[in-house]
DNA sequence: GATAATAAATGTAATTTATACATTAATTTT
DNA sequence: AAAATTAATGTATAAATTACATTTATTATC
């Protein structure tokens, strides 16, 4: 995945297709890295490219930011219009400014990552736009910059999970132990040990423990947990340090 | 200096005092905010600024991107006008995309911060662009939003300079290690103890004791030392985790 | 209804890291 | 020779991290 060679077939493509570049003038555009997590592995969002260049290539999605519009703005729009859903964790990632890093136009995108519930609901809407859920280390190669873009949004991630409740973002909002360190480890990449991270995870005090069990992997059952925002929101006010693993 | 890249109309309506704003085009700029340290206190580098609207407030230094011009090297090539040093370190901090935030253009900034060794010949050279070292707990007010890229990146500094050796980015190449302790005290914003700072410094062993003194601060001398780079990439490229502090 | 199977839940000891704190050393100035 | 000044150093205590094995609750099966 991510070879310079395929980088060269798309731009011949590109040129195959007498696409007009308008190189005289600035775009901005905002790419949205949508993670979520489902089975114990997090996923990717990906699209159908629907315009020439690159129609038919797998990529983030994405849009031109008009000229009255906020660029965070855009990107909020982007995911309702593909999910439905509104008020999504988004967070800027970088902006990628490299001249030629779109044959079609001269544009600077703002990536920005989302984290997202995945349910039935959103499953249906996204199936819509042509998009699909993959696996985030059996990714395919994306248009132009989008791998780099993915692989940078990765590397935030995991920075930041660590002192940040982000994770919640991506569990439902009832949740077990277990499925909250199975996230961890998903976006660590590592195993964790069971005994540890639930101390650590509970040390923190913002979770709320439910009378409920999930049972759908185990006969056992584990109980299900929820965050508590409020009190993390007062925990931080008062200078309190988050981790988690 | 930052509407160089604009054509002359724009930049004449622009200039008298009931301003024509082309809100029908996109601009993208990237603004610098350059820090320095002298003195014990983190300083940051401002500028007069030279065009309508809000000529002569203080102001970050910035430029447009030119159209077949990197966003990165567009940022680079204000720093060598303004300072005449190339290669300083420099990194995005994020973009600044609200629709409104330059009544002038329709213009999305990606702000850089860069740290720089302040000596008496980058001095020289500023002063000639009618700029100012400032202490960063005694800045005026700027223009636009640039207060807040400011308070970005000093955000982003603290975060930053604990797990990566950025510090040494502003120090002299050769330094005691109470001018270390003085940085890192004006960066996190709080005293820190001597005999500790020492022990977590010289830890991490990427410091090379050298056989002279610095006798500007103190009757005995302090020894000097310098950042040992090639072992630093060493280092973390076997997943050695650096920390300061 | 007893047994097997399965994942959830729990505790402790050892190690490492962070913190708090006071004295002596080297050098210059008077 | 004495005074002044900042640099340099060590240790004991507390806190956090790590490594590691058994029991518990429940369902499915015989």
């Amino acid at each position: 995945m991510y070879l310079n060679s395929l980088n060269q077939s798309n731009f011949m493509s590109y040129e195959n297709k007498d696409f007009y570049a308008p190189q005289d003038k600035m775009y901005v555009a905002t790419d949205c890295i949508i993670f979520g997590f489902e089975d114990g592995r997090l996923k990717l969002l990906v699209f159908k490219r629907r315009v020439e260049p690159l129609m038919g290539e797998w990529s983030l999605i994405g849009s031109f930011v008009k000229l009255n519009e906020d660029v965070d703005e855009a990107a909020q729009r982007v995911l309702e219009e593909i999910t439905g859903l509104k008020n999504i964790f988004m967070e800027q990632l970088k902006s990628y400014g490299a001249a030629n890093r779109d044959p079609g136009y001269r544009c600077v995108s703002i990536g920005q990552y989302a984290l997202i519930r995945i349910n039935d609901y959103d499953k249906e809407l996204v199936e819509k736009h042509g998009a699909h859920w993959y696996d985030i280390d059996d990714l395919p190669d994306l248009v132009l910059d989008h791998n780099q873009m993915v692989i940078d949004a990765l590397e935030k991630l995991k920075l930041k999970a660590r002192y940040q409740p982000l994770g919640f973002e991506l569990l439902p909002e009832k949740f077990t132990i277990p499925q909250l360190q199975q996230l961890y480890e998903a976006i660590y990449q590592k195993q964790l040990d069971a005994r540890n991270f639930r101390k650590k995870a509970l040390s923190n005090k913002v979770l709320i423990k439910l009378e409920e069990k999930d049972k759908t992997s185990s006969r056992r059952g584990a109980f299900l947990y929820k965050f508590d925002d409020k009190t993390y929101q007062r925990l931080i006010q008062s200078g309190y340090n988050f981790e988690i693993s």
